[in-house]
RNA sequence: GGGCGCUUAGCUCAGUUGGUCGAGAGCGCCUGCCUUACAAGCAGGAGGUCGCUGGUUCGAAUCCAGCAGCGCCCACCA
């Protein structure tokens, strides 16, 4: 029948497509509000829009089967589920790829024109972002694809303008003139975020200006004021010593700082000094912000090019002189010879004119944090610029307290800090991108009145002088600014949807740590800004995924490993379980790029176990109806309560697991109940009972069916593929109105639960578990039935009636409830309760080894002892320890001095055996 | 410079409030098995001074301090 059709491997290929087919066309993935209405609190999770660039990676796989996970376990839990799907239109990162794309056809954007090449943006991501959310269809996100977002789309577009305008009424977005992280390859400013700090060997120079003429005196006053770092050149000129990283800056020094209280150089503050190779002269002055402890304490000062001398500069009045350009050349403010080069070049080209003239003074070895653009590593040049800006302290205030007051929590908790910590020390987030590829910076500027307008509508003519000379900003905004609304833009703000009525805040967000300022923080504002309450309420922060060595795994090592390439080798649900599975919560998953077998054998093994569970219950369940369990309630097996209950447990744990983000505890548990209690005990021990005419046989099918239909519904969310199609095949016991993923989420059952059925298999299962290790031990084959004697514990109780499990699972002959005949050989254990074991093995073991081998374990059990012992006479562990501590250790004793007697008992028995075991020795070898 | 995290079996990792953890899983390894669900499997097993040193405790992988190694984040000390 069908039965013998299935495959004995699960083949995912032949069953995913039509699966996920299945899925869609039915509609399961979606929700409305009216459901939202209608059904119990609804379940939100808006994914965090992979960039359109890049194809899915490992990191996407592992987050996007989380958030998978999660929503397909409430969904099935019977909350309204909604999964928004989008991709992220990443500004300086795409246009980068098209434009790379342009260079080898030997252009450049300006060759096309700004219209024309945000054509060929657009005509790039069409492809790409149709690529992505089929690699997301492939790993099996149960997102509602029919409410697909792109950041730049026409609805989120708007999202984006009505905040900025929002904003720039309410004063929280200026203009201005500041200090900003330039990308001189991307040719943009960038936020600090965007430029990442990365260590690396530089050096420090020490630079010597000479005082100007008529400045001797107050030259030598702070040099006997103890200013090593004034001095005399051989010419006679005084000199004071300025340390820099970068020495090509000094070219647009204004001056040089010295700390007002510094004691050594209060003669200095108002003296002149000349600029080597520029032929200018610079004051001295004093500012607080130069310490005196730190290099010489004297700080050349370039306004122009670095963020504290800017500063310097307001309070100190030093004029502002830019020496490069864009493109970090030196520019015509520089002196002749450095214009045009480089500022790695001017660097060397500058040091060398220095040590010429014998004004550098040295070099040490530096290790500095030097940032670099994070999209194309480019040193990052700070740069005066006319730029956009949020003011964030004002946001930061209600997201600050949300973290603080619970409202928004972070798992691993540890993130709480980190994200506190960013949000007290916020600085204003400059948006504004030299780009084309983004949201045009909706701001007119009349070329008129020189009115500045932000408008949520493309404006005719002036607000101010009713003008037309209009010109738009030619800026585009951050990327981060149109991601930063996701949360409530991809319901419709600002209208006031319905669909934001119902789905806004979401519940979840799940995503890589790396983006927690870039995304979530920011997220968190607005959501409070736009909407008055946070867009969700946990965020969990998932590990890195890393290759073998604990490298990232990045496209330029070359180190990935390709999801698509893992589902076509093992199928999407090896691929899910095997991340799932692989580490706790936060922390890092290292997989082997180069051993893709190796990295997710687990997944699949486990997939295939679970597949052929299903294949078994096929196979020999046979046709007749199956009975509900409560038909069967009466008959059923000790095998069949303990499983039952076990289930119980099963579920109960899987709940806590997965409502702590604890994803892979859940699934820990899962393996442990489907792979340690069903696959190796309950199927083993009913596979005769499932036969036609076998003892119980109707209980043990309808308890097989109701147990394996809810290892397909707890395993659903993990690995959903499989449990749909076994699920489909499994002949019905219940409720099955849909398909799996819809279908009721298992409940505990306090009936169900039966402690004394779980005590009394667990006693049979150890007791069979030591019967197998003593014949491995004592190599007695599995076709020697052997007899057993088991005395003592609770024995009598749990034995009656499992002598057929017993002959079955360990191939007994016979049990006896007595104790072995005196010194007979054999092999013997005692179970944790105290009942031994006793398989008499007259004649199949070689004494004289056995013998130095029970000697050697009565000299361990003896130590044993003794330390439980000590610890027993403890005045101390009796008095404070609690009663049931003190209760196991003396059990603990107890048994160890049981098995001690067994032991010495043993061993006289086996000397006894002497004659009979070395006549018998050719008996211990393999059974034919 | 500040902060955080990690260090447990050959490898990758679990281990929730200190007490069945006298430490587990997967992979790998060893032994025996193609037992009609599954060799992507079954049965059994070897393998760990839980980074090091102290401390708290009747009791520490778990708490505290110090140290070492690795990793990450933040930071304007030129």
């Amino acid at each position: 029948m069908k039965a013998a059709v299935l495959p004995k491997t699960f083949d995912p290929r032949a069953v995913e497509a039509r699966i996920l087919r299945m899925w869609e066309e039915g509609g399961y993935f979606g929700a409305s509000p009216e459901d939202a209405e209608a059904g119990a609190e609804p379940y939100v999770i808006v994914i965090p829009p992979p960039n359109v660039t890049a194809v899915l990676h490992m990191g996407h796989g592992l987050n996007n089967t989380i958030q998978d996970v999660l929503v397909r376990w409430r969904r099935m839990q019977g909350r309204t589920t909604l999964w928004v799907p989008g991709t992220d239109h990443a500004g300086i990162a795409t246009q980068n790829v098209v434009e790379r794309r342009l260079a080898e056809e030997g252009k450049t954007r300006y060759d096309l024109g700004r219209e024309a090449f945000v054509q060929r943006v657009w005509e790039h991501v069409d492809r790409t972002g149709d690529r992505i959310l089929g690699q997301l269809k492939a790993i099996g996100c149960s997102c509602d694809w029919t409410r697909t977002r792109f950041t730049l789309d026409e609805g989120l577009s708007r999202a984006v303008r009505e905040i900025f305008v929002r904003l720039y009424e309410d004063d929280l977005i200026y203009r201005g003139e500041y200090i900003i992280n330039w990308c001189p390859r991307c040719l943009t400013a960038l936020s600090n975020e965007e430029a990442e700090g990365s260590e690396s060997d530089g050096s420090l120079w020490h630079i010597r200006y000479p005082f100007a003429p008529g400045q001797e005196e107050a030259a030598a006053t702070a040099r006997s004021a103890g200013a090593e770092a004034v001095g005399r050149l051989p010419d006679g000129r005084w000199y004071l010593t300025v340390s820099t990283t970068r020495p090509e800056t000094m070219l647009g020094d204004t001056g040089v700082a010295v700390n007002p209280g510094d004691p050594r150089y209060g003669s200095l503050i108002g003296a002149a000094v000349e600029l080597p190779l520029t032929g200018r002269t610079i004051p001295v002055v004093a500012d607080r912000h130069v310490s005196a402890d730190f290099g010489t304490g004297m700080v050349k000062v370039t306004p122009a090019h670095d963020p504290n001398d800017f500063e310097i500069a307001g309070r100190t009045g030093l004029r502002v002189l830019k020496v490069m350009d864009a493109r970090g050349a030196m520019n015509e403010s520089a002196p002749e010879a450095f214009r045009g080069l480089d500022r790695f070049d001017a660097r060397k080209a500058v040091v060398a004119a220095l040590e010429g003239e014998g004004l550098l003074a040295g070099r040490d070895d530096h290790r500095h944090a030097i940032p670099r653009c994070y999209r194309c590593d480019t040193v990052v040049e700070p740069r005066l610029s006319e730029q956009w800006f949020v003011r964030m302290e004002p946001l930061a205030r209600p997201a600050l307290q949300a973290s603080r007051d619970g409202t928004v929590t972070f798992a691993p908790d540890r993130w709480t800090r980190v994200y506190e910590h960013w949000m007290e020390n916020i600085r204003d987030w400059c948006i504004s991108r030299q780009l084309w590829w983004g949201h045009r910076i909706p701001v007119w500027y009349c070329g008129d009145c020189g009115e500045v307008m932000a408008c949520r509508e493309d404006p005719e003519a002036c607000g101010g002088c009713g003008g037309s000379s209009l010109e738009q900003d030619p800026d585009v905004l951050d990327t981060w600014f149109s991601s930063w609304l996701w949360p409530f833009s991809v319901f419709g703000w600002p209208d006031e949807t319905a669909d934001l009525k119902a789905f806004y805040p979401g519940h979840t967000l799940s995503t890589a740590p790396e983006i927690l300022f870039f995304w979530v923080a920011r997220m968190i504002m607005s959501g409070f800004h736009a909407m008055g309450e946070a867009p969700f309420a946990r965020v969990y922060l998932h590990g890195t995924v890393r290759d073998i060595q604990g490298r990232k795994m990045s496209k330029s090592l070359g180190n990935g490993v390709d999801p698509l390439e893992v589902v076509e080798l093992y199928g999407a649900d090896a691929l899910r379980f095997t991340v799932i599975a692989s580490a706790g919560i936060g922390a890092d998953i290292r997989l082997d790029h180069e051993d893709l077998e190796a990295s997710f054998a687990p997944g699949r093994n486990f997939v295939n176990k679970l597949w052929n569970a299903g294949r078994f219950a096929l196979m020999s369940l046979g046709d007749e109806p199956i009975l509900p369990l409560s038909q069967v309630a009466d008959d059923l097996h000790l095998e069949d309560r303990w499983i039952l209950s076990r289930q119980q447990r099963a579920v109960r744990r899987v709940d806590e697991e997965l409502d702590a983000f604890r994803i892979h505890g859940g699934a820990e548990v899962l393996r442990d109940f489907f792979r340690g209690d069903f696959a190796d005990w309950y199927l083993e021990s009913v596979k005769h009972r499932v036969r036609p005419g076998g003892p119980g046989r109707e209980a043990a099918r309808s308890v097989l069916v109701h147990v394996l239909d809810g290892v397909c519904r707890l395993l659903h969310p993990m690995v959903p593929f499989v449990t749909e199609e076994m699920w489909g095949l499994l002949p019905g016991s219940g409720d099955r109105d849909g398909p799996l993923i819809v279908a009721r989420w298992p409940v505990p059952s306090a009936e169900l639960a039966d402690a004394r059925a779980e005590t009394a298999f667990e006693w049979l299962r150890e007791l069979i578990v030591r019967v197998r290790g003593l014949r491995k031990e004592y190599r007695v084959g599995e076709g020697t039935e052997v007899a057993l004697h088991v005395t003592g514990g609770a024995s009598s109780e749990l034995l009656a009636g499992r002598e057929e499990m017993l002959r079955r699972l360990a191939r007994i002959g016979s049990v006896r409830q007595a104790p072995p005949p005196p010194k007979a050989a054999g092999a013997s254990a005692v179970l944790r309760d105290g009942t031994e074991v006793f398989l008499p093995l007259e004649g199949v073991i070689d004494v004289e080894r056995e013998r130095t081998r029970v000697a050697r374990e009565i000299d361990r059990l003896a130590s044993r002892m003794k330390g439980i012992e000590a610890k027993l006479a403890n005045e101390n562990f009796l008095t404070r320890a609690p009663e049931e501590v003190v209760e196991r250790e003396r059990e603990k004793l107890a048994s160890c001095k049981v098995q001690f007697t067994k032991w010495k008992v043993q061993l006289t028995s086996l000397a006894a055996g002497d004659g009979a075991a070395s006549r018998n020795r050719a008996a211990t070898g393999r059974q034919p």
